[in-house]
DNA sequence: TGTACATCAGTGAACGCGCGTTCACTGATGTAC
DNA sequence: TGTACATCAGTGAACGCGCGTTCACTGATGTAC
């Protein structure tokens, strides 16, 4: 009946519940968007009582956290991934914004999460520590194709506006609005990279 | 006891609901957030009974269809305002962003709901035959801008793209995280300013 | 000018619902001796 | 190796809550004659 339930008469204990919950909530935000995710619909999703969540989050607010987080180190993987298929910095930073983008494409109701997480604490959530964020994977990649060139602050600047862009465009692109300049375009990635593009950003400074 | 109640022992009929639930909407918006921004709550905060907004509303969404279309009049009136204030065509364009941004900051809560708004129709709420859109207004002073000099198809990419930042902006610029950048530029403005600075674009393209 | 009547715009009680959280409980597991 | 016992990780019933929406109603208003 449920999709977490494994055969064989499910034991009394659950194994790894923690695990499974974080995969039945994304199960239910893909079936029901973000609106449907409760912890109730959680639980019921993984196959287990109502209460059976308190033992591994302290509230709801806690494992919404967690599954933003996930959801960040996600992207973040994708991110990476997207860089690593390019070896030209104009494509790598191009790649890395389409994969933003793509990603929030993917899983929207996901990265919708994330963000509602991020705006209630006024910051992401933590990576407490990981070895690279995905801002410094941006930085880097700029960095690479203005060829060292740049000062610290524009650097700085410039990924953040590179980031308020992705971000935007996550949010914005499937606007129907767009879909005759799609079209136009020859396609959905074709419009990610054309909108992308026009954020030159750095070329203007150093000649201005 | 209520905002919008007047005095003298109100009568019976209101007067004009539809507008003081769009107040009192917005009224609970301001004080508490857009998680609270309930049927029930609007009705309440406009001093009348639940059941009353249907005469006015079809349903709960088209409440918010309304505040929403509402929101995204204002915005554009803050933009055209903040237009008008200068004269130099990069003073105008920097000034739209700010605006944009600005107004976010500044209705946080209606803004949230503007969007979600949006989202969930794939378009912005109906301007149903608006003079000008707020899109045109920022194609029209990109155009001033770039003095004339562009296709039409890099101006629609850059609008776009100018868009996509100004949204990605607004939801981001109050992470923590840029705390100690605005410092360093000596405040929220001038780091808005930086930011929107660096989505150089139309110049790139023009000698690249 | 008065009156009958339709229509409009409210009331307030009630409906069923799903929610987050708590509680006393119990089955399963692991550990000390 | 066996056993007593503490601890862990579940159950399921119950709580109170606010919600969107419906309903029969009634007071106020406007209009036709």
């Amino acid at each position: 009946m449920t999709t977490a339930a494994v055969a064989e008469s499910k034991p009394y204990h659950h194994g790894d519940l923690r695990r499974a919950l974080l995969d039945a909530a994304e199960a239910v935000l893909v079936r029901e968007g973000p609106s449907a995710l409760s912890l109730r619909a959680v639980a019921r999703e993984a196959g287990v009582s109502p209460a059976a969540p308190y033992h591994h989050f302290k509230d709801k607010s806690e494992l919404l956290r967690a599954v933003a987080m996930e959801g960040f180190a996600r992207l973040k993987l994708a991110m990476s991934s997207a860089l690593a298929r390019e070896t030209a910095p104009e494509e790598r930073r191009s790649a890395l914004g389409v994969a933003y983008v793509e990603f929030a494409q993917a899983n929207p109701a996901l990265y919708r999460v994330m963000y509602d997480c991020a705006r209630n604490a006024d910051q992401m959530p933590d990576e407490h520590g990981e070895d690279v964020s995905a801002f410094q994977l941006v930085k880097d990649t700029l960095t690479e194709v203005a060829g060292g060139q740049v000062s610290e602050l524009d650097l700085e600047l410039t990924a953040i506006a590179s980031w308020c862009a992705a971000h935007g465009l996550a949010e914005i692109s499937k606007f129907e609005k767009f879909k005759p300049l799609k079209d136009a375009l020859g396609g959905e990635r074709a419009f990610l990279q054309g909108v992308l593009a026009h954020l030159g950003v750095m070329a203007q400074r150093k000649d201005g």
